[in-house]
RNA sequence: ACUCGGGUGGUGGAAUUGGUAGACACGCAGGACUUAAAAUCCUGUUCGCUGUAAGGCGAGUGACGGUUCAAUUCCGUUCCCGAGUACCA
């Protein structure tokens, strides 16, 4: 709001406009914890929100409002679903194009030039083409198109009969109730994001993000360079194929390491590893994928029984199943080179499998060295060769061998779309006899029909389900019950906010030509891999099909710091309704506690559940309300307690609804008003800098704000502004402020414009400076930082401009005026050697050259040199000359 | 565990390009005004040693090491905190 009140002052046509992303988990949540219908809570948070916006004294345009959630808005949702859907990404053009050329190319050519990108990678010719039923063909074209339906893994929780978030899943059990959760396949929508990886990497180098939020995307798309190959397994027909970025060390595998949920696994298994396998299996499955993923220092996997062959020397490789190898990336499936990969090592050692070294004195024996500057040994055909060389020579040798080949991978996976949730876009989408027909897009919106309960449907399948005459259709065509994600709704509100009204198209192409990027767009590093990957996505599309003129939604990124909160927590015994005080996990329990709550000790598995912070008064917790909290979902809690009170755990983390620790600006508002609160947000700190949000010190701001009023009013004489000449000295404050206010509005340092407001209205106090030639710029500069305080005294001085209403027509932004700062000379230390020895007067502008030739002629300095000719003279501008021996 | 940030007085932070570390503010201490309080104003406030005083000496930007005449800033190692890790958005 600063930022555009500012450039509005300057004379921009600012585009700065307001909305709510209200469809989602949170407010189904919400909903379902206090009993009322989504949609009621969701206008009323909208409501509350509203009043809070304006307090603060926001000068958004609410002409441009959109609600995500609303049919107006979500039928453009699911109009762009629906064009996503008509599309196909050509690897040849490097674009989105629509289904009917797929299908005129197939007719033509089958699908020799364009691979297929979905799971099976099936060939065709046009004749194989024709022969297919529609079923057959729909089948295909679904493994081309951009949005597709296929299965994925869901977490399950039977106990509750519903899919669960990863923000719904503590430690392998459901938050709510604490139930065991599993991995489940079911049928999910996906955005193939995948396809766009190459421009969405391309596209980094031509926008205006920080280099961390431009890293963090490129190693979260994670493209790599290797090669897939096929290994035979020993008395078995299928080959296991693993993909690798370092074919060089294939003489070093030692043993292979497959998914546990690979197919291979149960048709490898021998018959005397069977049992094992199984319950490994068991203990995967409970376990989430950044538990497998984290977990590293505590090893666990299990042999097959099975044997690969290595192709290139015929030896026999152990096959083994571990939890650190995920299905979803790559082939499911790598070897293990324990002298190259230190996990790898790790893996090895653990489980005594021997290790073979091919890189001679690189390798120690007390852990792997993953250098690509070795030359190889014993390594076959490699031998002599340096790694990085052998890369390529082992390749093309796999290659001509035609058991595998150079392969482009990606890290990134394509995006799950679905939810098997109600507070979402219904998707436009029927299914017909196992085939998805895409609504008419006359036929949109196809609003969310109300529900009175929205508990799962049957089967896992979303609240949606269970409205049976909404569901089905004649012919025995169904809807598709899962709704949008709630980033669906997000990934393109910006260009709605071009056009929030219209009614014929989601904004008219003018609209969008005329406002262009965002210019500055400003959110934090947690949108980084989710956000602002999806919105860059869909805006892609949306430009290959010719709807928008650019291909990079935003021009400029700002990561504004997230203002934390500090969280609350209780920790649940797991399994049970009882409840620890923080300092008696793992302690002793008294013999009553033993009867009264049935536990034998303290030393069990906890999990740690979030409460809300208003339920806590410091670090104790309420336990009447906490029984009541969430409908009495914790009413037959029990509690193991320390001194007669629960004490909760305490965290410093972002502030967030699922987090329960906001707190509310409303009451600070009230007592200091908005333009103190504002101005205290920013001095809190830099904005691209996480803070916790604290109060303490915002008396400061509000005695600069009473102090810059007395420079106008005194309590006790009245009006004390006078229409005096300036002197040069009052001038000369004025101005220096308008510089640095500008330079720090201009680079977002909002911290250190206030604290230079304050230091120019300690001056001009000082200088009893009571003029309204100096006083009314000021007021200028301020008033995008304290609009309202503005507002008034600028009135009151008879201005002539409305610093609120900004100027479409031309600045009234205070030029400044460099003349008036300007100073003859200024005396500078001078050090030789870092040490100071004596001070100089020097011209300000003068040049190193000049300030060089003062330096050599100064008698003084000349002694301390002792006629020796220095090295350097360093001139520090408005600071201090250095001299090097 | 991995990816990306961050760590400076009692506290929030400043130092914009490697150049006098601690601007500005909070808090604290002392003082002025006042019957008193609020409000306002003034002085001091990195730490240690030293001096009657003006001052002087030394250390100091999480820790350890390196580059440099000079490091909060660059490099290496390490510790701690935060964000993200694919169904929060």
């Amino acid at each position: 709001d600063i930022y555009s009140r500012y450039k509005r002052l300057k004379g921009f046509n600012v585009l700065h406009p307001m909305g709510y992303d209200s469809f989602g988990l949170p407010a189904e949540q919400y909903a379902l914890e206090t009993g009322q219908h989504p949609s009621v809570t969701t206008e009323k948070n909208i409501a509350t929100f509203r009043s809070q916006l304006d307090k603060i004294g926001f000068s958004y345009d609410w002409e441009r409002e959109v609600r995500t959630s609303e049919s107006g808005y979500y039928r453009w949702t699911q109009w762009i679903f629906l064009q996503i859907f008509d599309s196909w990404f050509n690897r040849i053009s490097n674009k989105a194009e629509r289904i009917t050329v797929l299908v005129k190319i197939f007719e033509a050519e089958g699908n020799s030039n364009h691979f297929c990108p979905g799971e099976k990678g099936q060939q065709f010719s046009a004749a194989q083409w024709h022969s297919l039923d529609e079923k057959g063909k729909q089948e295909i074209l679904m493994d081309y198109r951009l949005t597709f339906s296929a299965y994925g893994e869901v977490n399950w929780c039977e106990a509750l009969g519903t899919v669960l978030a990863n923000d719904e899943v503590i430690n392998g059990v459901s938050e709510r109730g604490g139930h065991l959760v599993e991995k489940k396949k079911m049928r999910q929508w996906y955005l193939r994001i995948t396809e766009y990886a190459d421009r969405l990497l391309e596209g980094l180098e031509r926008i205006e993000f920080s280099d961390a939020m431009k890293e963090m995307q490129k190693n979260w798309i994670g493209k790599s360079q290797g090669a897939e190959m096929d290994f035979a397994i020993k008395n078995h027909p299928t080959p296991l194929r693993v993909y690798t970025t370092r074919p060089d060390t294939i003489f070093g595998v030692d043993f292979m390491v497959v998914a546990p949920e690979h197919e291979l696994v149960s048709k490898i298994t021998s018959a005397d590893q069977k049992e094992e396998i199984e319950k490994y299996l068991t203990y995967v499955k409970s376990r989430s994928e950044r538990e497998r993923l984290a977990e590293v220092k505590q090893i666990t996997g299990c042999f097959t029984g099975a044997y690969a062959i290595n192709p290139f020397d015929g030896r026999e490789i152990p096959i083994w199943i571990a939890e650190y190898v995920l299905a979803g990336y790559g082939t499911g499936a790598i070897m293990g080179v324990p002298c190259g990969d230190q996990r790898d090592f790790g893996f090895a050692q653990h489980f005594n499998i021997p290790i073979t070294n091919i890189i001679g004195d690189h390798f120690t024996g007390a852990e792997a060295n993953a250098t690509k500057e070795a030359i190889l040994q014993h390594a076959g055909f490699l031998n002599g060769l340096l790694m990085k060389d052998a890369i390529h020579v082992a390749i093309n040798k796999i290659e001509s061998l035609g058991i595998g080949k150079r392969k482009v991978n990606f890290r990134m996976r394509d995006a799950g779309f679905s939810r098997q949730r109600y507070w979402g876009e219904p998707f436009p989408i029927i299914w017909s006899d196992g085939i998805a027909l895409p609504l008419d897009a006359k036929e949109l919106p196809l609003e969310l029909p109300h529900v009175d309960t929205y508990g799962p449907g049957p089967d896992g399948e979303g609240p949606l389900a269970n409205i049976t005459d909404w569901v089905n259709l004649p012919n025995k065509a169904k809807r598709e019950t899962s709704t949008m994600p709630g980033y669906a709704g997000s990934s393109w509100y910006f260009l709605r906010y071009m056009d929030p009204t219209n009614e014929q198209v989601f904004c008219d192409r003018k609209a969008s030509d005329y406002w262009g990027q965002v210019d500055i767009y400003i959110g934090g590093t947690e949108h980084a891999v989710g956000h602002l990957l999806y919105s860059r996505m869909w805006t892609k599309i949306l430009f290959d099909l010719g709807y928008i003129g650019h291909d990079e939604p935003f021009k400029k990124l700002l990561n504004q710091g997230m203002i934390q909160g500090s969280s609350r927590f209780v920790y649940r015994v797991r399994n049970t309704h009882i409840f620890l005080s923080s300092n008696r996990m793992g302690g002793t329990i008294s013999e009553d506690e033993k009867l009264i709550t049935g536990l034998a000790s303290l030393s069990n598995e906890v999990d740690r559940i979030h409460v809300d912070v208003n339920m806590v008064d410091g670090v104790e917790l309420n336990i009447a309300e906490f029984r009541k909290w969430k409908n009495g979902e914790y009413a037959s809690a029990q509690f193991i307690l320390e001194d007669g009170k629960y004490i909760c755990g305490v965290e410093t983390e972002k502030m967030s609804k699922s987090k329960y620790n906001t707190v509310n600006p409303d009451v600070l508002v009230d007592k200091f008003g908005a333009d103190t609160f504002r101005m205290y947000e920013m001095f809190l700190g830099p904005v691209e800098q996480s803070k916790p949000w604290d109060s303490k010190g915002i008396e400061g701001v509000h005695r600069f704000l009473r102090k810059l009023w007395r420079l106008f009013y005194d309590d006790l004489k009245g009006k004390v502004w006078i229409e005096d000449k300036p002197t040069d000295a009052e001038m000369k404050v004025l101005h220096r402020t308008i510089k640095k206010i500008e330079e720090d509005t201009e680079r977002f340092s909002f911290n250190t414009a206030v604290s230079t407001f304050m230091i120019c209205v300690n001056e001009l106090a000082e200088l009893k400076c009571h003029k309204k030639e100096v006083l009314e710029p000021l007021l200028l500069l301020l008033s995008p930082y304290a609009p309202h305080i503005s507002e008034e005294l600028c009135s009151l001085l008879g201005s002539t401009v409305s610093p609120s209403l900004g100027s479409m027509d031309g600045a009234i932004y205070p030029v400044f005026n460099p003349a008036l700062l300007v100073e003859s000379s200024k005396e500078y230390p001078v050090s030789i050697n870092g040490k100071v020895r004596t001070n100089i007067v020097i011209a300000l502008d003068a040049t190193q050259a000049i300030v060089e030739e003062i330096i050599l002629q100064n008698e003084v300095i000349q002694k301390w040199l002792e006629g020796k000719a220095p090295k350097k003279i360093i001139y520090v501008k408005n600071k201090m000359v250095n001299v090097v021996m």
